[in-house]
DNA sequence: ATTATAAAGTCAAATAAGGTCAGAGGTGGA
DNA sequence: TCCACCTCTGACCTTATTTGACTTTATAAT
């Protein structure tokens, strides 16, 4: 059974999917009703899953005739991603901000469809197993490579 | 006298079998209770028989909402570059030997030009420093990884 | 202005998974 | 018999989700 989590997002991303300026505004208290779960698992889903790593911008407003706002931004990607990578203090990525990245620059169309999937397959699962508390740095270098090696062929 | 992980092989093996896209999810507190063992002994049995080598992925989730899924990848090829990943017994590939491979799948046709490229980004230089001596043991996990997930979207 | 009401935000604790590792226990072949 | 190589177990670890008490901010009513 998956997550109420996961339901949460697999909602909201369809409804940003149908919207067509992919903006979505709703009311924190209504979707937490629809979902039977409390008002912060809302925030939860929105941290976890919604960042801006992963092309999203939230904006709420609260009291009366407040709302949550979820936008969904393409990026100026060459100059982002450069900035990311040279981001020496970020030195570790983990599974699921990496899953995050790759989906969004294979929309991008920064990769490739088979390419996004090729990395995926070395970016999670069990791969890095043997790389222990090492994987999460590992994961960064191999990112790092694969974004490199893309934008010396372009 | 069969083992008990052998019992949980072929359970497993069965129902991936019976599943028509060769992908099963299940939880692992669920199954280990129905073998009477304890949880730890399903990992035992997915790492010493579902391995890459052996053309399984393995992917899992923690926490609420967790899962193990298993993914069969069929490796029904002649092709003897393949087969060479299925050889259980070489663990470990040198970079020399990782360019040659990837050279000849890109000329073979089995890997796009960009994606050839992709890999051996990873796999050659200093990508791999962080894993020191396992390097060759990690690169050998990181082309099998690949190499199923080609074979995978085909 | 003051107070009431209606939102949303924060944060930490509780809960629900799965992962790791080292050592104990078996088993079969030389 | 003895050794090498599986298997099996349990203690401890890490990660993800769910919940609720408390806080902050905006608007509406007096």
């Amino acid at each position: 059974m998956g997550s109420k989590a996961e339901a949460i997002e697999q909602y909201l991303l369809k409804i940003i999917e149908l919207s067509d300026d992919h903006i979505v505004e709703l009311r924190r208290a209504e979707l937490s009703y629809q979902f039977s779960c409390v008002p912060s698992q809302i925030n939860y889903v929105l941290n976890t899953r919604f960042t801006t790593a992963q092309g999203y911008v939230v904006e709420s407003r609260r009291g009366g005739g407040g709302y949550l706002r979820i936008v969904k931004v393409p990026i100026e990607r060459e100059d982002d991603l450069i900035k990311m990578l040279a981001d020496k203090s970020k030195q570790d990525l983990s599974e699921q901000e990496a899953k995050g990245l790759v989906i969004r620059l294979v929309e991008e169309g920064f990769f490739s469809k088979t390419e996004g999937r090729l990395m995926l397959g070395v970016l999670s699962g069990g791969v890095l197993a043997r790389a222990k508390e090492e994987k999460d740095l590992l994961r960064m270098d191999l990112m790092r490579a694969m974004v490199l090696t893309k934008l010396r062929e372009k």
